[in-house]
DNA sequence: GTCTATAGACCGATAGAC
DNA sequence: GTCTATCGGTCTATAGAC
């Protein structure tokens, strides 16, 4: 079967519009549109609404462990790969300051809504959590590794969401720049690098 | 004027819906059922949805600058003031922790809708941020002031969109002590309250 | 009689679902 | 393609204060 089927192709489109227009106001429509295809074919692959979301959800976890296992491969320290997870926030800046981060306003949106896929959106987030916080003990943070990865997690969050509102790239830069200085001046860590 | 009693439950029912449920999946039926009143009714109070939005963040706006002047008027010196700002996290977890922070949200919300009222969200970021910035610039901050209130208020965002995504009321308590040692640490700061 | 608040029928469009 | 429910929004009628 070839990968990029036409199943696979509606879970693309519908990962954008859930991100750049929220869950709940995108529509069927909207996604059929996008893909270029009519809504009758689309039943034929989603049942309803909340299973194209379990499956973008799916979707954004495979691609996360992807990238930490990517990281995880070089041969560079744990600051370093602390370094890329922060850079994230410059590298997608322009989306951020548009549409926020996909996963916090994912879990923000399903807690309104009180939807079943909460606890799903968030294993993404847990998924950052765990791999940070095996940067940070193998920085010799200890059983504060856990600790430090949840505060790093939220700062990055807590810049998402201000650079949204205030649509202030500079503010992302200056964030980046004090989480690296802390980063670099954390006392509790015993490895350099 | 007797007319407005009924306007003004309006408002607040809807306030509180546009909160816990979100801006776009909160209908005015959803609304209407809230008051104890007649869809028709309704729109003889506002016109459209929009209508009902710009009132509620007006009503805000008024709420806060309220509260940030209540503040303000108290013998405190600006380090106990913005503890009170920081403390909102604490008075607030059980709600933020259901439904996140109702100024983040709604600015997050706004902003995939492409929403026209998303500047007027924002003011009430903005009327944190000056205030805030203007108890640092009491502690001697400077031209620092505003740039220490802007990351104050990152921070509390990032501990409220987590909260939310790991219900995890613990996470809020340690967010909240490590502002305060951060408050207490700050080497620019020449007043010591 | 006028004005305002209220109710509820009604509209076209579109939602999710099949 | 078709179903039903519901969406935001419009319309008219009524009830009562002045």
């Amino acid at each position: 079967m070839p990968a990029s089927s036409t199943r696979d192709l509606i879970i693309e489109k519908a990962d954008a519009l859930f991100y750049e227009g929220g869950f709940e106001a995108t529509s069927f429509a909207d996604i059929a549109a996008a893909v270029g295809i009519s809504r009758g074919n689309f039943y034929h692959h989603f049942k309803t609404k909340d299973d194209i979301l379990d499956a973008i959800i799916s979707l954004r976890i495979e691609r996360t462990r992807a990238m930490l296992d990517g990281w995880q491969a070089t041969g560079d320290g744990p600051r370093t790969r602390i370094l890329s997870f922060i850079h994230m926030l410059i590298a997608n800046r322009t989306k951020i300051m548009a549409f926020g981060c996909p996963v916090g306003t994912l879990c923000s949106e399903l807690a309104k809504l009180d939807h079943a896929a909460q606890d799903h959106a968030t294993a993404i987030f847990s998924l950052f959590r765990d791999w940070l916080a095996g940067q940070f003990r193998a920085l010799g943070a200890g059983d504060r590794a856990e600790g430090l990865a949840l505060h790093l997690l939220a700062w990055s969050q807590g810049a998402a969401v201000m650079a949204t509102a205030f649509r202030d790239e500079a503010f992302i830069h200056s964030e980046v720049a004090g989480i690296e200085h802390w980063l670099a001046t954390l006392p509790e860590l015993s490895q350099p690098n």
